[in-house]
RNA sequence: GGGAGUUUAGCUCAGUUGGUUCAGAGCAUCUGCCUUACAAGCAGAGGGUCAUAGGUUCGAAUCCUAUAACUCCCA
């Protein structure tokens, strides 16, 4: 078995089980401060993904960083139902099986669906406690559970009565794949490479053409009229006559309108009313008629027509290929346009008139101008900053919101319909029944309405109704909300931020978190989005499985500054990884250290000054640590903590205090190492659950300090600012450094010991770091005095002398060399700041202290130009 | 087309109110080491006209203007 190594497999399970039982991550009001977050739900068809990872793992550092702290933290994990994805896996499930949704009824569906979500749908949770999430599993929640589901219709209801929702009739997005009706932020623009047909329309009764410009000609069939711009000299004088729409022989009129780009294309646009937004703003105003040629499914639907049931994309190379033939294709151009896509099925978007429900959205936000104003003010504290334009941008432009989706798997719209198409909302069909008696006076046969409601029409209630906010008198609710802090990808700041923000101040009166921090979005090294189709992803548990759940979230964590995209690196969970193996061994070397009795006062005393040196470097990092979570930069955290570790705990500290081989460690040694040891492990483990807990146990019985009652890191208190901080003097630890470069630039090993000889007017500061100084540089003889030996190189610490005698090993020429180097640079620099003190309005105009600086600098580089001179003479008499 | 943002070492990024002991970190690279915790390691080193061109200032990576390239959001 290699014993070398950290092996995360053999511990992650045992703690994660180990903190489940001991219900570790539950949380229930009581009078702590609530540190809450709830998180963004993934889909129940979901698995997990790298962004996953990256969202979760955050939020778990900030829940465990804030259990640490001793708030009582409550993180609500949960799933959403997600309409068009579920009901397209359950279809394309029930299709295998060789079942059509349209043969079976709703009910059915419904009864394979929730089979399928009850087999299904917890995956991705247990994936995340794979990762270490500390969720409060037990208030695992679900967008369709009852009272979920209950707290949407409640919703609903109360907002028509508002009269803030509405039924229209109006020209909506249709993903022609899902047979849905999708809202503006459910289209996707991707910019393509499209062809502009010209195609020529005879004008009526004559011999002559116009030439219309269109991307899609298979539209041809709905065309209605054809339109120019009322000043273009080209066309002028055919406004008002007919025109021949080709194929289908319409005769139908040229119109003007200012909306026509006279430059685009040849200035000479068709007009179809019934599959173009902005035809169909035309039609209304020209008051045309409206003849729909696609069906639900993007079918041509044309009776009499050969293309009467073939797809649209299908149709349009048939309508080119008879237009080309009926001699009508004056020319084909190749544009750049862009073109919608359905968020969820990728199928091209298609603009058909329906209708469906909406949300007045103007008049919401004249009723709530915080979900403005709390986000533009801070109360919401976005990070990074920069998202506060884009939400403004949205919310200053904002359109109505089509809730209502032409599915069956989500929640049902609560209105009832008899056969005129009157109805009524209510929460239950009774209350409708009663309402409909009252509005129209009589009884009628009532049906509800078929379809389902927008998905995120729940997700944007999710941080009240998780805890049960529109319940009366929710204990849970009054005090977890509103909730600390969000962790989501700016890709859902209009689907699901700014909606809760609205939700929460219609509905529950203030808003529903404090600070939201945006992810950046996961890419591969070559800034690619990490998509399933590109194979660009990896698999995240596989990362898991290969180097740990404590590796893998600190490589994602180290890829992702705030507010920068991610480019994942596998290098990165590779460095994760040694550092996890870093801490292990740095742990068994202590742990390994036998207590001596005996032990010389002159090493105690040089061990108390390595902790002395330890712990300034450690209260600086906590502080910086602080600091960074402040600002929501993780990763800059981590970095602190890693460099707090690996450089100065384990390179410089343990060095310093290390054992000869056979000898043993004093006791206070011993026990303030562990000390430290411990405090790494608990500013290290909201970053890194397992290994810092599976650590922290071995040595929390050795401590000896009141942390030892605590059965759990996972609740031992984090680290906390130091009001002060004290500079500590680095120049023994400079010398060493400067000793280790001569013998590497040399080539001496390190068993061979050297002899200094140091001038300074702090001979103190060395003498505390004597024993160290000799362990660390390798020196022998360490004097004091400014007689330097024979054949001694000279080098400065900061504006102490340091001469190494190098007997037999020095190259006089190349250290002269050397020292004229140095000596030029310092004399520039010296005249550079001489100049500047020259400089009248320098003095005059810069503050008192950076003068001082610069004096200060002066005198600096005159004694240490002092020093080198005095070094080459020294160098040339040998 | 409208808006926002970015441009600093080979890569990914820090650089707070302008002050040359601030041009920095991690990784990568190079050199020398299997030194009894760790080669998933140790000790060192090299590497940047801070996108370009102007301007403000005693002083600019930092402020202003223009240009270029890239990214994102919206229509």
């Amino acid at each position: 078995m290699d014993n070398k190594h950290y092996n995360p497999q053999a511990v992650e399970d045992k703690w994660y089980q180990y903190w489940i039982d001991n219900d570790l991550f539950s949380s229930i009001p009581d009078e702590r401060e609530p540190y809450t977050i709830v998180i963004p739900p993934p889909n129940v068809t979901g698995v997990l993904h790298m962004g996953h990872m990256l969202n979760n793992t955050i939020q778990d550092v900030l829940i465990r960083k804030a259990r640490m702290e001793g708030k009582n933290a409550c993180w609500v994990p949960g799933t959403d139902h997600a309409s068009i994805a579920t009901e397209a896996k359950v279809v394309a499930m029930l299709k295998e099986k060789g079942i059509n949704k349209s043969d079976i009824s709703r009910e059915d569906f419904l009864k394979h669906a929730w089979a399928w979500k009850e087999k299904y749908g917890g995956i991705i949770l247990e994936q995340l406690k794979k990762l270490g999430a500390s969720c409060d599993w037990k208030r695992t929640r679900f967008t369709m559970e009852e009272g979920l589901s209950n707290a949407v219709i409640h919703v609903f209801v109360d907002l028509y009565n508002k009269g803030l929702v509405y039924r229209d009739t109006k020209m909506v997005n249709w993903d022609p794949d899902g047979k849905t009706t999708l809202s503006d932020e459910e289209v996707i623009y991707k910019e393509s490479n499209s062809a502009l047909y010209h195609v020529k329309y005879r004008l009526d009764d004559t011999d002559e053409y116009i030439v219309i410009a269109t991307t899609r000609p298979e539209t041809i069939l709905g065309d209605t009229a054809v339109c120019v711009h009322p000043e273009d000299e080209r066309y002028k004088n055919l406004v008002g006559k007919e025109i021949e729409v080709p194929l289908v022989n319409r005769k139908v009129k040229i119109i003007a309108d200012e909306y026509v780009d006279k430059e685009f294309g040849t200035g000479c646009l068709k007009v179809t009313p019934a599959h173009d937004i902005n035809d169909y703003n035309l039609g209304k105003k020209h008051n045309l008629d409206s003849i729909e040629m696609l069906d639900e499914s993007g079918r041509v639907k044309f009776e009499g027509l050969r293309y009467n049931g073939m797809d649209r994309f299908d149709a349009r190379k048939e309508v080119v290929k008879d237009l080309k033939e009926q001699g009508l294709l004056a020319d084909v151009k190749n544009i750049s346009n862009s073109i919608g896509h359905s968020e969820r099925t990728g199928a091209v978007v298609e603009s058909r008139i329906s209708t469906q429900w909406f949300l007045n959205m103007q008049k919401f936000m004249e009723r709530n101008p915080q979900v403005l104003d709390a986000v533009m003010n801070d109360e919401i504290t976005f990070f990074p900053e920069k998202f506060k334009n884009t939400y403004r941008h949205w919310i200053e432009n904002i359109k109505d919101w089509n809730i209502s989706r032409q599915l069956w798997w989500g929640h049902r719209i609560p209105a009832w319909y008899d056969a005129e198409g009157n109805f009524a909302v209510a929460e239950n069909e009774q209350e409708a029944k009663k309402q409909y008696f009252e509005k129209y006076g009589k009884n009628a046969d009532l049906t509800q309405d078929e379809d389902v409601l927008d998905t995120w029409f729940s997700s944007w209630l999710w941080p009240i109704s998780v805890f049960n906010g529109f319940e009366k008198d929710s204990k849970d609710f009054q005090y977890y909300y509103p909730t600390s802090d969000l962790v989501t990808g700016p890709d859902i700041i209009f689907f699901w931020v700014a909606r809760m923000v609205m939700a929460g101040y219609e509905f529950a009166g203030q808003k529903p978190f404090k600070n939201v921090y945006f992810t950046g979005i996961v890419r591969d090294k070559q800034r690619r989005k990490m998509s399933k189709s590109l194979g660009n992803s990896p698999e995240p548990l596989e990362l898991i499985k290969q180097y740990g759940a404590d590796g893998t979230r600190m490589g994602i964590l180290l890829s992702a500054p705030a507010g920068n995209d991610v480019l994942f690196d596998e290098a990165l969970v590779e460095q994760g990884r040694n550092f996890c193996n870093k801490i292990w061994n740095a742990f068994k070397l202590v742990d390994s250290w036998k207590i001596e009795d005996n032990i010389p006062e002159e090493i105690s005393a040089s061990d108390k000054t390595a902790s002395e040196w330890f712990e300034s470097r450690y209260k600086h990092a906590v502080n910086e640590v602080h600091q960074y979570f402040e600002q929501y930069k993780l990763s800059d955290a981590l970095m602190t903590l890693y460099k707090l570790t690996w450089d100065d705990f384990c390179s410089q500290y343990l060095e310093m205090i290390k054992p000869k081989f056979g000898s043993g460690v004093g006791v206070q040694t011993k026990q303030k190492t562990l000390e430290l040891f411990s405090n790494l492990l608990k500013l290290l483990h909201p970053f890194m659950p397992f290994i810092t807990e599976e650590l922290y146990q071995d040595l929390k019985a050795s401590i000896g300090h009141k942390d030892n009652e605590l059965q759990s890191l996972t609740i031992v208190k984090y680290p906390q600012v130091f009001d002060s901080l004290s500079d500590i003097d680095n120049r023994p630890l400079m010398l060493i450094s400067e000793i280790r470069n001569i013998r590497n630039s040399k080539g001496i090993p390190a068993k061979d010991a050297l002899n200094i000889v140091i001038n300074s007017k702090n001979a103190d500061i060395y003498n505390k770091y004597k024993l160290i100084i000799q362990k660390l540089a390798g020196i022998g003889v360490m004097d004091f005095g400014s007689d330097k030996p024979e054949q001694s190189m000279v080098f400065l610490v900061d504006k102490d002398e340091i001469a190494v005698s190098m007997e037999g090993l020095i190259d006089t020429a190349e250290e002269k060399e050397n020292l004229l180097k140095e000596i030029s640079y310092l004399e520039g620099f010296l005249k550079s700041v001489t100049a500047k003190l020259n400089n009248e309005r320098f003095v005059a105009n810069a503050k008192a202290e950076i003068v001082e600086k610069e004096r200060q600098k002066q005198s600096d580089a005159e004694s240490k130009l002092k020093s080198l001179k005095e070094a080459l003479v020294v160098l040339n008499k040998n």
